[in-house]
DNA sequence: AGTACACCTGTTAAGGTTAACACACAGGAC
DNA sequence: GTCCTGTGTGTTAACCTTAACAGGTGTACT
């Protein structure tokens, strides 16, 4: 009835009708039923974002890029977390898709299980757009960095520092990101003329259940064998930043400096690196601008009449020099 | 319908009826519409988390102790986030009170605010459970650390190795764990008839706002402060490890040792703790015990018929001796 | 035969909201 | 007087699901 107008603020409601509406709301604490709001006009402003990894601060700022947007433009975010399997994934997107959100931004790693299931709900004709994940569909958008070039720029970095024995930390044949980093480095490493010595790549052994997200743990593990090697490399990639702090802890744990003995590139360039000893060096992921990036995407999706041509984009990575590559100060 | 019968499991419905039900539901790609379910219902099966900080891992793992609760007697968790401001606090009891969330979980930090309106949602009825936050209510549960008795026990443990002038960095008066632990920390002081020195005391002076997460930065300018003193202190007790790493990164860049020249205790127990240069002693909080039994208290109220009587838990807090206060191998 | 019960299916109404429409009145324009 | 427009209010139906009930068949037991 009137109450409708009164609290959504549209139509005409005379000044005392409008009072009395809001008092007795206000008296009876009335909320309305988002439910049968949602129901009634077959959208909820609610936008659903699926996180694999919330304890890296990567997930974190992509979030934060993501709320800003749709806050700003009055949706609401319902986060979900899908850490350890396609199961989990699967669960999140179901849930969300019974809720009806209006969108849903995917940010967990692919699987064959997951992916099927989000062409489903494409094809249901939610709009999804994915951050880093492996899955294409001419309904959804892709956003993601550059980590092909940027394992690229960590690896020629380390190499015009003279390094030929370069070891990764963290392989990882499922993870997209990953695996582009990885060869993103393998490339430098050809294109200088180097060998890709396969006993330097470590990674999380098969014993890679879903959740896959490396870990500091992982990293520590990973050098702690590297280090072992009759010749250990001189130098690391890891494939992120958190791998690189147990990177950094194993080899100081053995007694070794950074980065006279050992360099070590780390990937995201989380607050925490510059504040590492030595400090990081990393290559910085536009991860704000990603979240963002998604978030408009999402919206253009939501609210075009029909859908809109697919988009990809991939933006830049940078890297960032600090005292774990060039020794200093 | 007999649909409904089908879909939910419950009730007669024949084999063949079962399997056409299904599987024009396949073909159709249907999904049951959860708005219109909790509408009938007038339950959802859905709970909401409130989290300030994301980017701290203390927060991820309390969501994984209370995720992994609620998955296992069937609801869904949605997470909010509200980092900056009470008014974030406040959208997010209201969308979740809107939604017709089952309950709420509050891990925030308190705020006047958003405890009158968290006061005005407790009354309508929708269960509500605290994780160390300031608010007491009849109708609410609370959980939380013994945050006094952990700072007690890390000024303690500095106090038992000689140390007379310590400091304490990150205090806040906003937020009650955090002034809590502080308390805990003059206690000890005092019990041991040791002077508390206020320009031993830093925090965010006061240019703080809601946010007031303790972070890496915080405790990097703080320590830099404290360094500049004529005489600074020899040990410090940092207000979280995050804190504690922005701090002795600070400490490193003067070319101090840790633990010779300053010793350093944290709070938390992050999982990074035990990788940092040197690895660092900590008072481990029972975080996946906090979410877990955050959730616990809250599906009882959940699903009693009537209120429940008030619980109010305290968990003990631990202290790990690693290497940042006592020198080793 | 009559009664009880298990099995299966259908009908109705309600949950809270809003889009669409209908109506009513006032004031101004012609 | 008629028409138009702006303002204010009410009615109806629909969104999709499910609780409650009603009704049907068939089998088993007394």
């Amino acid at each position: 009835m009137t109450v409708s107008r009164v609290i959504n603020g549209n139509g005409y409601v005379s000044h005392s009708t409008r009072e009395r509406v809001l008092s007795v709301a206000r008296e009876m604490s009335y909320r309305r039923n988002a439910l049968a709001r949602g129901l009634k006009r077959q959208q909820t402003e609610t936008v659903g974002l699926v996180l694999g990894d919330i304890a890296n601060p990567f997930g974190a700022e992509l979030a934060r890029g993501v709320r800003e947007v749709l806050t700003a433009r009055g949706y609401t975010l319902f986060m979900c977390v899908s850490e350890r399997s396609a199961r989990e994934d699967i669960a999140a997107f179901d849930t969300l898709a019974d809720h009806r959100a209006d969108g849903i931004i995917v940010a967990t790693r692919a699987s064959k299980l997951g992916n099927d299931r989000l062409a489903e709900i494409t094809e249901m004709g939610i709009p999804v757009v994915l951050i880093g994940r492996e899955f294409r569909h001419p309904l959804a958008d892709l956003v993601t960095a550059d980590h092909l070039r940027g394992g690229h720029e960590a690896t020629t970095h380390l190499i015009s520092l003279g390094h030929r024995r370069i070891g990764f930390v963290g392989a990882s044949l499922s993870n997209v990101s990953g695996l582009k980093r990885f060869q993103g480095s393998v490339e430098a490493l050809r294109e200088h003329g180097l060998p890709v010595d396969e006993t330097l790549i470590l990674g999380s052994d098969g014993r890679e259940q879903m959740p896959g997200y490396a870990t500091e743990e992982m990293g520590f593990d990973c050098m702690k064998r590297l280090l072992q090697l009759r010749e250990p490399p001189r130098a690391i990639f890891a494939r992120n930043d958190i791998t690189a702090l147990g990177a950094i802890s194993a080899i100081k744990s053995a007694g070794l400096r950074i980065p006279q003995d050992i360099a070590v590139v780390g990937y995201d360039d989380i607050p925490l690196a510059r504040h590492t000893s030595p400090p990081l060096t990393t290559i910085r992921q536009p991860t704000h601008e990603l979240g963002k990036l998604a978030a408009q995407l999402l919206l253009r999706r939501i609210e075009s009449r029909e859908p809109p041509r697919r988009e990809e984009k991939i933006l830049d990575c940078e890297l960032v020099v600090r005292e774990s590559t060039i020794g200093a100060a």
